[in-house]
RNA sequence: GUGGUUGUAGCUCAGUUGGUUAGAGCGCCUGAUUGUGGUUCAGGAGGUCGUGGGUUCGAGACCCAUCUUCCACCCCA
């Protein structure tokens, strides 16, 4: 070991455990998407750097991985930005190709290119890593996966209520019962900025009220002064954002306080909306957020964020965006979609033991290889097994049984099968259940529902 | 990007104000048991102390740089 090989920061290998226990959550989410009428698309690990520019702030794309250009670079690039020493400049000379940041951008970039092959509403969902140039710390990656559903192409507020339920049962399948489901609704502070006056510094408003359970109304207040919010606007906003509890009294508060803004009142129609769409049992799991803001600037109608106590940023995330297709040139479609973040989603339930015991099994049945013929015997019994539905595996060498048998009790085997000298002769097997240690002779023929016996 | 933090055996960690051959538990390997894992017992292997410089008679301990870990900020799944 001269050089230790090592993984660039922020990135991780996955374990056999890990790795299945990953696998249960986006089968999870894949089996609920699918319920829903949901199809599958897979987009490029990387985009041209120009379709991701701008769509995430001037933060993201910062954020954003940029790929280098293969051949003489250097060359095409111009004296002057290079002479400069300013990265940024350079960095759109030196590459055009990124990692994509997102899935929701990619979708959008998509839609756009295969309109015509697509029925709308379009409704898919997308399991990819994306990949964000971020410092690393707790729940926070620098490769880590979505699971994004989207429905685009249509305006209609049954479509959030919809993925409001899908969220609902992704996270009650999981076994993650106590999250938090938080919803918003972009129109309503966005009225409230104007009503405020201060619609130019809407931006910086969401930015600040979004952490206003984190550093309380005087962070808020201070943040928003700091950023030339004039104060008189940042008390008003304050104020309103006071408002919290029961979601329709909230809304009905809320109108009587901003009163003329049409936009406001377009918003609170909506969030009611959505609720009278939700069925009972998800509607009394919903709360209305009016601080909640997020940060990406796309978004122009519902937001949507799943939190949990015992965890410090988000698991889940979205809302509606009306034009994210028109930068890319198709107008008039407007889509809706949350994002599940699988990794956080991961060290949240391990770290509340929450994954099924079951995950960890591999083979439930291993031959014991006895080399030359009686091994023939193994492999045609555990083909056997594999047409009955069970999974079966051979020891490929001649080992020693007791390094066979140590690898069935590391690997997690439920049954051992022993087909050697004496059970050659007289047609029989021995069967060692590992769980128990007990052990039993029985007939060749007979293997595949004595095992079955003994798993109900 | 800013500030802080961490790195010693495969893993979790000890290691006194700088002083001989760097330790433990678990794991791993071998044997007791050449057809029996997990339990027990006996033995064994394994570390250029993250990396590169420096201070010193002497560095795992001190200094600098760099990488990595975790945390806060920014921002976010």
């Amino acid at each position: 070991m001269a050089n230790k090989p090592s993984i660039p920061k922020g990135t991780r290998d996955f374990l056999p455990e890990q790795s299945l226990k990953r696998q249960f959550i986006f089968d999870t989410a894949r089996k609920v998407f699918q319920q829903f009428g949901f199809v599958p698309i897979e987009t490029p690990a990387m985009e041209n750097l120009d379709t991701l520019l701008g769509k995430y702030g001037e933060e993201g794309d910062k954020l954003i991985y940029k790929i280098l250009n293969n051949g003489d670079f250097l060359a095409k690039a111009s004296e002057e930005r290079l002479a400069a020493k300013d990265s940024q400049s350079v960095a759109f000379e030196i590459s055009d190709r990124a990692l994509r940041y997102d899935l929701t951008v990619p979708f959008a970039r998509f839609v756009v290119q295969n309109q015509n092959e697509l029925s709308f509403p379009f409704k898919r969902y997308q399991i990819q890593p994306v990949w964000r140039a971020d410092r690393p710390q707790k729940g926070r990656y620098r490769e880590f996966y979505q699971c994004d559903v989207d429905v685009i192409g249509s305006n209609s507020l049954l479509n959030e209520a919809e993925l409001l339920c899908i969220v609902d049962e992704v996270f009650t399948n999981l076994g993650l019962n106590d999250v938090r489901i938080r919803i918003n609704n972009r129109k309503i502070l966005s009225g409230i900025a104007a009503s405020a006056g201060m619609s130019e510094h809407f931006q910086s408003m969401t930015v600040a009220i979004d952490k206003l359970d984190k550093i309380g109304p005087e962070g808020v207040k201070e943040e928003m002064l700091r950023n030339g919010l004039p104060e008189a606007g940042v008390k008003k906003v304050l104020n309103l954002l006071k408002l919290k509890g029961e979601p329709v009294a909230t809304l009905k508060m809320l109108a009587g306080a901003v009163v003329g803004s049409e936009e406001a009142y377009k918003g609170i129609d909506e969030v009611k909306a959505v609720l009278k769409a939700l069925p009972e049992a998800v509607r009394e799991k919903v709360e209305l957020d009016l601080t909640l803001a997020r940060g990406l600037n796309y978004y122009t109608g519902a937001i949507i964020e799943v939190g949990h106590d015992d965890f410090p940023s988000s698991i889940c995330g979205g809302g509606r965006y009306d034009d994210l297709t028109g930068i890319f040139g198709l107008k008039e479609m407007s889509g809706v979609g949350v994002s599940f973040g699988a990794d956080r989603i991961y060290d949240l339930m391990e770290e509340k033991g929450l994954f099924p015991e079951t995950l960890k099994a591999a083979s439930q049945v291993l031959f014991v290889n006895f080399g030359k013929e009686k091994v023939m015997s193994a492999i045609r019994t555990a083909a056997d097994l594999r047409t009955e539905g069970l999974s079966a595996e051979v020891y490929p060498d001649e080992a020693k049984m007791k390094k066979q048998m140590k690898y069935a009790n590391d690997k997690g085997v439920h049954f051992v099968v022993i087909i050697g000298e004496e059970e050659h002769k007289t047609k029989m097997v021995t069967v060692k259940d590992m769980l128990s240690g007990d052990q039993n002779s029985v007939a060749k023929k007979d293997l595949v529902s004595f095992i079955n016996d003994k798993l109900s």
